[in-house]
DNA sequence: ATGTCACTAGGTTAGTGA
């Protein structure tokens, strides 16, 4: 099976590429973030004709999230369990016995603003989650965009970065409480002190400069961290026609 | 550390969020 986490900006935006994307790549699941989409403005047709189901979750403007598959989720979720707080961020759903949890995790924005203490709390709602759904499912994967780069290697300046937000000591520690649940970064386990980025601002040449973060994860339980074959981070997207400021990240495991 | 992009509302541009 073959998982993958894209945020891409707005999908009305980007469906082209997406479109041509999943004709190349072939995804059994593509997890979207950031598609600025109201639910009856989805591109269902456009996506079932590609060979994929959606399940969608948005709101006006910001947000929002989905997950593209070939075959129809089971125990399909949109947002929390308790009820949604307006912000449309989460999704999940189980292909063949493997759950794969979406997020799209708040950016925080500086460390000042009051975005950052919530994006502390979501962050802290998140852990608790995961820790439900690993006991339902062991077999888990955890994607999306963190909004944090876990350590300096992932950091194209990490002396001029320093602890502002996306690599703060808080965000980390949130990250590791995830992991500490039993989850691996799947990237960074299969190559080591390698440095990629999955994002790149827009601004100040960013991209041609190679001046990115790796901040788009997929966290893989430790149940299957042993059928893990390859993750990549397509790059070439990035360095597309009107490109989203993320590229994808992908996920090949081990087929029974 | 700002060389952009996408959104919306409202008035063909400015604010906001990333």
């Amino acid at each position: 099976m073959r998982v993958a986490s894209w945020n891409v900006n707005s999908l009305k935006v980007r469906l082209p590429q997406v479109l041509e994307w999943l004709q190349e790549k072939s995804p059994d699941v593509l997890c979207l973030q950031e598609t600025k989409l109201t639910d009856e403005k989805f591109p269902v047709a456009e996506l079932a004709e590609a060979g994929y189901h959606a399940l969608y979750h948005g709101q006006p403007t910001y947000n929002g999230v989905a997950i593209l598959s070939r075959s129809v989720p089971e125990d399909g979720r949109c947002d929390w369990p308790e009820g949604s707080d307006g912000q449309a961020r989460l999704c999940a759903g189980t292909f063949a016995g493997t759950r794969v949890v979406n997020v799209y995790v708040p950016n925080g924005q500086s460390l000042e603003s009051d975005k950052y203490p919530y994006k502390l709390q979501w962050l802290e709602r998140l852990r608790a989650l995961i820790a439900k759904e690993l006991q339902q499912w062991p077999r888990l994967l955890l994607v999306g965009d963190f909004n944090i780069a876990p350590d300096d290697r992932d950091v194209y300046d990490p002396v001029a970065w320093g602890e502002d937000v996306l690599c703060s000591p808080p965000e980390r520690a949130a990250l590791s409480a995830l992991l500490n649940l039993g989850l691996q970064d799947s990237w960074r386990h299969q190559h080591g002190d390698l440095q990629e980025w999955s994002w790149w601002d827009y601004r100040a040449a960013g991209f041609r400069r190679n001046r990115g973060l790796r901040i788009d994860l997929i966290l893989a339980s430790n149940a299957l961290m042993a059928e893990v074959q390859d993750v990549v981070i397509d790059r070439n997207a990035r360095a597309a026609e009107r490109p989203s400021d993320h590229a994808p990240v992908l996920i090949q495991l081990q087929e029974e």
